[in-house]
DNA sequence: CACCCGTGGCA
DNA sequence: TTGCCAAGGGT
């Protein structure tokens, strides 16, 4: 859950996660549509998916235990080289170096490296495998990573405060918030689109599935356009039925890792008999909970009104 | 290797 | 308001 999310944000999802899946055996048990209901408005969704997987794997071919080695726990899905090296220092004491954004910034700071990330990630690997203590890796790992979070931060580090101030290169040089050195961003385009909000008598709302791969995969949707960098040239060739549909006055914005979008919303209301057409079902606002709606989703829907 | 993949807080 | 940033991984 802590794989490029904050402390803050996973916290109540972590706590939900443990109450309701108490083991791995539990997690490796459950439906992959309430994993992904319990991680929505995490983003990132196929951290979920993976993590599922995970569970299933260490259920299944491992007993119910972790691997505890490095290659071993690489090897499992949704544990790449940080997870891995972070479960191998902290939870079985070895010889690892997780190397998150933390080390980087604090590596990069003192060697001074001009490389710019993300090519510099390999360099910067190495110099901090050269930091790596005889013992209580677990305890340096962690030290590293909350040295990066409150004295070496990205502005404004607070180098009195730093043991490594007297090695610090940039330091020396008085720029140490020009490290790490970054690779221009490319721009945010923005993609546009159309969502249907079908609305029937008795509440329900007209919502599907997103194909398992890809943006938001495998999570809940209402029907929409496909997003795209023009306005869509026919709405109505998308909508999920025929129907009085209703232009609203409003857009919902929302900004994804690699673009923004504008979606508006088109709104119709219909009989309470009226059947989900194919790859649709009907939803109760009740029932919202245990959908996996993503937080563009969420947006959408206050427009049900 | 380059690109894809969410979200919310904060300066 | 805009851009940056967060305990990265998969393909």
């Amino acid at each position: 859950m802590l794989q490029q999310t904050t402390v803050v944000t996973v916290q109540p999802y972590y706590a939900a996660f443990l109450a309701r899946w108490p083991s791995v055996e539990a997690l490796a048990r459950a439906r992959q549509e309430e994993v992904l209901s319990a991680w929505a408005g995490l983003g990132y969704y196929a951290r979920a998916r993976n993590l599922h997987a995970c569970a299933k794997a260490v259920a299944g071919t491992h007993g119910g235990a972790f691997p505890d080695t490095e290659a071993g726990l690489l090897a499992l899905p949704g544990i790449g080289p940080y997870t891995a090296a972070a479960i191998a220092s902290i939870a079985h004491e070895r010889r690892a170096a997780p190397v998150d954004g933390n080390w980087e910034r604090v590596v990069a700071r003192l060697f001074a490296v001009e490389e710019a990330l993300p090519k510099a990630r390999k360099r910067l690997r190495a110099l901090a495998e050269t930091l790596l203590p005889d013992a209580r890796f677990g305890d340096f790992a962690q030290a590293m990573m909350d040295l990066g979070a409150t004295v070496c931060t990205p502005r404004k580090p607070a180098c009195i405060l730093c043991p490594w101030r007297a090695d610090c290169v940039a330091q020396a040089q008085g720029t140490p918030e020009a490290y790490p050195v970054k690779a221009a961003k490319a721009a945010r385009p923005t993609r546009r689109g159309v969502a249907f909000l079908a609305l029937r008598a008795d509440g329900a709302v007209l919502v599907r599935t997103r194909p398992e791969k890809g943006l938001l995969g495998g999570m809940s949707e209402v029907p929409s356009t496909p997003w795209e960098q023009a306005d869509p040239a026919n709405p109505a060739a998308h909508a999920p039925l025929k129907a009085q549909w209703q232009a609203l006055n409003a857009t919902v914005d929302h900004v994804f890792s690699h673009f923004a979008l504008e979606l508006a919303v088109w709104r119709a209301r219909l009989p309470a008999t009226t059947p989900a057409p194919a790859g649709h079902r009907w939803v109760m606002p009740a029932g919202f909970g245990a959908e996996a709606f993503p937080s563009v989703m969420v947006k959408v829907l206050r427009y049900i009104d």
